[in-house]
RNA sequence: CGCGGAGUGGAGCAGCACGGUAGCUCGUCGGGCUCAUAACCCGAAGGUCGUAGGUUCAAAUCCUGCCUCCGCAA
């Protein structure tokens, strides 16, 4: 069976080297070379570098929707089936009724929860105690499309973002394989998604990773879990911007208003007040900083008391 | 050449605009106090101040190159 593969981002990579292992993957389509990071360096996509290694033809159409060159090389390559790993386009029609066994996707949720492009990240904002992935047939809709199956595992407590995520790649990786399989066989089922109970998981923003301490400890918690390591959750001390890797619930009644730190215990952290009860935060990173635990922050700077975390 | 910040004993920081004893909190080691302790008291060890040059009688501090790290922005 004749694949090409799309996708970007590490998650991609792992769902990508799987195919290889069984498949004849005949071209990667990735997102362009950008300008990134410091000093706005081209860098290209984790897919893209794996793709080369392996001397894989990479495409990289800037606008795949109204792309016509792009399509006729895709067309060239006569796909029997097109795989989708968070590749961050929107495919048109055109594309989507191109193979001959159509287009299936690898999506980081039980679908139809947490559609959207930032499914991990909110499962565990939201404070879930599972997930999986889902391999869908697409449609023109965003994770819309019938569903062939599903894996799910646990999240932990302890998970964050990043863990999970490391968790998932492997697990969605063999989900495709199996998906592809009862392709092959013609015993893949096509499940409708029941729209009614469907939710959409939005991009990460600015807005979304900044701490509201009105809220509950519990949903501080999540929200910080979900954003570790990446983008983390922020909130300021005195105008700074400060980064908390991590925290814990920390019971507490003592009166005092949410965001008030009502405690700095040597050696273990800062105690700030939520709306039922308390956060003690472990893991922080100052302006500058590194990221480190709180105790060694607490070595270097000063946290008082009475001051407010907003 | 996108903007900005940082590199100082094992850890985290101060000192640098006004060059001239290496400072703070913690840890480590030794001793003491205590029924006891992550508490307290006394003492000690430990630093080419990222790196290579330059200026100077004298550089952590001023100048230049390089390396590493971090935030913003994408």
């Amino acid at each position: 069976m004749k694949i090409v593969f799309m996708g970007t981002p590490d998650f991609a990579v792992s769902s990508l080297e799987a195919l290889l292992l069984s498949h004849e993957v005949v071209a990667v389509v990735t997102q362009p070379d950008k300008p990134k990071g410091r000093g706005k360096k081209m860098m290209c996509s984790p897919v893209k570098e794996f793709a080369i290694e392996k001397n894989i033809p990479v495409l990289q159409p800037i606008k795949i929707r109204k792309d016509e060159e792009f399509f006729t090389i895709l067309k060239s390559y006569s796909p029997d089936l097109i795989v989708v790993v968070a590749f961050g386009q929107i495919l048109p029609v055109s594309i989507l009724e191109l193979p001959k066994f159509g287009c299936i996707c690898v999506h980081g949720s039980l679908l139809p929860k947490y559609r959207g492009a930032a499914p991990i990240q909110w499962s565990v904002i939201d404070g879930e105690d599972v997930t999986g992935v889902t391999i869908i047939y697409m449609d023109k809709g965003i994770d819309t499309g019938d569903m062939i199956l599903k894996s799910e595992f646990k999240i932990e407590s302890s998970d964050t973002f990043g863990t999970v995520h490391d968790k998932m790649a492997p697990v969605g990786a063999d989900a495709l394989i199996e998906a592809i399989k009862q392709i092959e066989n013609g015993t893949a089922k096509r499940e409708k998604q029941k729209d009614e109970l469907s939710s959409y998981a939005s991009m990460i923003t600015k807005e979304t990773s900044k701490i509201d301490w009105n809220n509950k400890s519990s949903q501080i918690i999540n929200l910080i879990r979900g954003l570790n390591p990446v983008p983390v959750a922020y909130t300021y001390y005195n105008n700074e911007l400060i980064k908390i890797w991590a925290a814990e619930i920390f019971d507490c009644s003592t009166p005092a208003t949410c965001g008030e730190v009502i405690d700095v215990i040597k050696n273990k952290g800062i105690v700030v007040k939520t709306s039922d009860s308390a956060v003690l935060i472990t893991e922080i990173q100052g302006q500058n900083g590194k990221r480190m635990s709180t105790s060694d922050y607490l070595r270097g700077h000063t946290i008082l008391c009475g001051e407010f975390f907003k």
